[in-house]
DNA sequence: GTGAAAGCGCTAACAC
DNA sequence: GTGTTAGCGCTTTCAC
């Protein structure tokens, strides 16, 4: 009975399974560890006292005293979000294969506690830090970042930008985006090919990245038609069904004239749907809707919705396999996944030729 | 130079910065962990090498010397599910105001694998690991669930049981559950006051915990009216809304009869209205449909789903909560969360009196 | 094969 | 206030 035998609690140490098995702790530490030549007789000791002490090595004392890797980490806004959730599956899917643990931590938009997160996470010595999803883009929270990302970078970790651009003054990052611009230009440039030229675009958050980018695919398209969209009609928000639900409501209440809706999100689509279903107006009959996303949920409302597939779970996968791969620091990987448009059955053509596709579509107007 | 000065890469130790400010390597740790007298300039001189140098302290390191508590592990069979995904947020939440890392794990409904994992966060010396959702409850799994729970307690840790039922034979641990059973009373009730009596119900995977409180709570309902549910209309499945809709057009094929639906999940009632509208079957018109969780989608489907709400947030929330305050390790918390349905206009009145009002009905009440 | 000793990076107890 | 000395629970030389 040197130190506290523990004997208590089920807290046991490895000297507690060293001194039961009659054995040194370096010789419970090699059973354990695996590969190292232990007599079979020993090992079936230790473990038996391992058995019978129910005893767990620590983790942490081992990845502090080996050179264990720590485990990836994820922070993104919201873990709700449909298409985040997809992307936090792929990253803790292909963490798992890896044999690493995956800590989430959720900022709820707020880029100065995504700052703490991220430093949190350099104290947790994590393999990887995935930043998911678009931010507010400020100067000053570029640089910031950019020099965490300089110290996780020389500390042997990583930091991956996920759907969100590089940094500019080249500080270190694995950026994995998906092309939010070419994916609102092909859905825009289909609205347009259905003959709809006033087109209501609930945007997202104002200076968030993502929105940004779902905005000028949308501007270029219309701007390859020479179309200006008139402000009235460009209506910023955030990601959410109400929102959706809630412009609208308002777009509709305010008279706008338009003969279909692009929602920068599927969640905003259907809130939208919802809200134009109340009114009384038909879909994609008066007026046709498009969303951003392809969540599952897309082909469940009604009609089913014409939206942008973003491959999210393979975005995931692929952060954590790119930031763990590449131990050759070299040449800053940056993937872009493609995205496409999914049609279904929420856009009708527009105009004197009517009919096309799955679903009905005569001629018709706008909505007051 | 005594050892490693670390010159080189980023993973500077306490020593590099106590060297730095000309202190020992205590002082650091003193004026990094706040709480205890310091100097004003030693102080500042310590943080000016900490900058300098860009240091944080590892945590681990922090955790084994000192005695930190671990992380919160959560492991759930699939975070892509949207009730999931809420509990999770819910977790996430409450470990954050407390001060505690969130790790998440996913099983992919695999019973072992659940046991591997929670055997691993007792490694990672978590202080609390919650298991969300139904199992496969064999008596097996059962047996060796409730040694882990013991381990986890006596190491000072707790085993939280998140929708699901207690360990009968008496294993440490809190439960957190939520009225399944009722709330598929309550709203089957619903559909039997509305006049439908050929229900087809869609259930979960057979053997687990939640989709049998579901299925239980449904045939209390119908045996309150005297009726016992036709084999063909009990069809078992899973939560997906690929179930939904491949089982109601199996259904539609054979010919079926029944005036509405029950589907266990909101996302198998999802697939479900999908086939219904492909095959021309008006909802609620022809067909009436409720769904079990309220997913925020729920309401933007069309008709909009009468459910059951489950408080799925607050119960990741109250998880972590009751884990990590009673220390007194005495009475084994048991909490049962409510469940309310919630109507909107998926059921119509069926019957000579024809009408279809949108928000109409009342529910049905009461408990197995 | 196995044990003793020397760390891993940190905090805490004990001096002064 | 601050340095010194012991640990925390583990792995890893380095001997034998």
């Amino acid at each position: 009975m040197s130190r506290k035998s523990a004997t208590a609690a089920g807290r046991h140490t490895i000297r507690d399974v060293a001194a039961r098995a009659k054995v040194s702790p370096s010789t419970v530490s090699r059973v354990l560890g695996g590969s190292y030549p232990v007599s079979t007789a020993t090992r079936a000791r230790v473990m038996r006292a391992v058995r019978e002490l129910d005893y767990v090595a620590d983790a942490r004392a081992r990845a502090i005293a080996g050179s264990e890797t720590g485990p990836v980490a994820f922070v993104l806004d919201d873990i709700t979000g449909p298409s985040f959730a997809h992307v936090a599956q792929g990253v803790e899917r292909e963490a798992a294969r890896l044999g690493l643990l995956s800590l989430v931590c959720t900022t709820d938009g707020d880029a100065e506690r995504e700052l703490a997160l991220v430093e949190l996470m350099r104290a947790q010595r994590a393999a990887a830090v995935i930043l998911v999803g678009g931010v507010a883009d400020s100067p000053a929270y570029r640089e910031r970042m950019g020099r965490i990302a300089k110290s996780l970078s020389s500390a042997g970790s990583r930091l991956v930008l996920c759907g969100r651009p590089p940094f500019t003054d080249g500080a270190p990052a694995t950026v994995i985006e998906y092309d939010n611009e070419g994916g609102a230009y092909a859905i825009t440039s289909h609205l347009l090919s259905m003959g709809h030229r006033r087109i209501l675009f609930l945007g997202g958050v104002p200076g968030n990245t993502t929105a940004q980018g779902r905005e000028r695919g949308f501007r270029a398209a219309l701007a390859a038609y020479g179309i200006d969209p008139p402000p009235a009609l460009v209506v910023p928000g955030d990601f959410t069904r109400e929102s959706g639900h809630r412009r609208v409501g308002e777009a509709l209440a305010a008279g706008l004239s338009f003969s279909a809706v692009f929602a920068t999100s599927d969640m905003v689509a259907a809130g939208a749907l919802t809200v134009l279903h109340e009114a009384g107006v038909s879909v994609p009959g008066d007026v046709s809707l498009v969303g951003y996303d392809d969540i599952p949920f897309a082909r469940d409302l009604h009609p089913p919705l014409t939206t942008v597939h973003v491959p999210y779970e393979e975005l995931g996968r692929t952060a954590v396999r790119t930031a763990l791969s590449r131990r050759p620091d070299s040449a800053d990987e940056r993937i872009m996944l493609g995205t496409h448009v999914v049609v279904r059955g929420s856009v009708r053509q527009l105009g004197p030729r009517g009919g096309v596709g799955e679903k009905k579509g005569r001629g018709g107007g706008g909505t007051a």
